[in-house]
DNA sequence: TATTCTATTCAGGTAATTTTCAGAAAACTT
DNA sequence: AAGTTTTCTGAAAATTACCTGAATAGAATA
């Protein structure tokens, strides 16, 4: 598990720091609200530690421009003792929790492992067409209840088709979609890829209706 | 929304009372422990405000009954100032969260708000997928009530894959979330990571089936 | 300080996947 | 029907990904 910690008084982060990585966490420090921004933006963190008070972009703005970035990391925020009002807005900017300094470490280590704990806002990750299942996350095809194993160039194309099921794809297209820009791929490679979906998703479910339709001329269609 | 407040000042808990009930609450108020244990017993609250301090019966001492009693309803522990420790126990009580006196109603309401938005997460630190158990806060692991020993490293990206069991990790997710950015970790330390682990949660269980899959072409994942 | 334990990399082997090839089959054209 | 184009297909070739045992260096422990 991997957290941010954003804190200006090199001391408090390290500290934090140090105890964190005793709790077998993965930690990163920014020192300034900079920094931590950038790195909040780029690194994937389950959960950041936010200090109020930081010098060129404070805690609270840090945590609505996130927001706005559609980072949904869960933050904790620090606040100096006697804020009441500011607490409040944390909230409102989008943090998830706070904490009044001085605070004693086992405190920030339970708050961290609430929000840890927290179930992430499950993206939607199954798609249809038919009988057909396909699920990016755990990266599962079943069709008609039958777990079907595809390679990962096989669901990386198959996924492209479900995603514009109905639709004519043409061979370049899925060429420019599937692989990367600069591979040289032959028309027949698709060819031969469509081939060995078939022999998974269509010919065994001979009674079912076929799903990988050829358009002669254009290029294959996936599902009416 | 049905509330409990246990309080044994008149005063404060009255205001509080008033207060909540201006947010459309609906409040109850106990004035000694005894009294406030049996009605959060055989009433079904929505949420629980209880200050440590009290006559008969103390707040710790009545989180650690309901708890024991099953009733996992979220409490808001109300603690005098400058006992830090005392949050602490809170929490191993079973708390859900606290508030040290004095406060601002407004600060009140947001823990209680967040307490209510919280889907009832239980105090449990253990995860569990199929047999295996994995506990973060004393960072042990069991399968099949057999302890097995691992490394802080091994541990860490167990935790990671446990926290997302089903679905698929990367390589490159496991690098970012087990290791802090500085690190500079090729692939294959993975590689030899999970092999680490299949050595002491999956070899050794041959009976049994296998939770760590290899999904070539795009990573590994846990269960299922 | 010696010794064990841990984290990380290296390099070779193996097996699965991806890609190409070349001939067959099918679908249009005239 | 013959010719042309496009797709299909099985197998071979090329490539890549993964596994694994051993090596190294660093940290922790005795």
């Amino acid at each position: 598990m991997k957290l941010l910690i954003v804190e200006d008084e090199h001391k408090i982060a390290n500290s934090i720091k140090k105890g964190l990585e005793q709790e077998l966490f993965a930690v990163d420090v920014a020192y300034d609200g900079e920094t931590g921004f950038d790195l909040a933006s780029s690194e994937d963190y389950d959960a950041i530690i936010l200090d109020r008070l930081l010098p060129i972009m404070d805690g609270v703005t840090i945590c609505q421009k996130l927001r706005e970035k559609q980072i949904h990391t869960p933050i904790l925020l620090l606040t100096a003792k006697g804020q009441i009002e500011d607490k409040v807005e944390g909230f409102n900017a989008g943090a998830d929790d706070y904490l009044t300094k001085p605070f004693a470490f086992e405190e920030l280590l339970v708050r961290i492992r609430a929000l840890l704990r927290r179930p992430k806002e499950s993206i939607q990750s199954i798609m249809r067409v038919e009988d057909l299942e396909l699920d990016t996350t755990s990266h599962t095809v079943k069709r008609d209840k039958q777990v079907i194993d595809l390679s990962a160039k096989e669901f990386s194309l198959l996924e492209y088709l479900v995603r514009h099921k109905g639709a004519v794809i043409t061979k370049d297209q899925m060429i420019q979609h599937v692989w990367n820009y600069e591979a040289n791929i032959l028309p027949n490679t698709v060819e031969a890829f469509i081939k060995l979906l078939r022999n998974k998703i269509d010919y065994p479910f001979s009674r079912k209706k076929q799903l990988i339709h050829t358009i002669r001329g254009v290029g294959y269609k996936l599902g009416e």
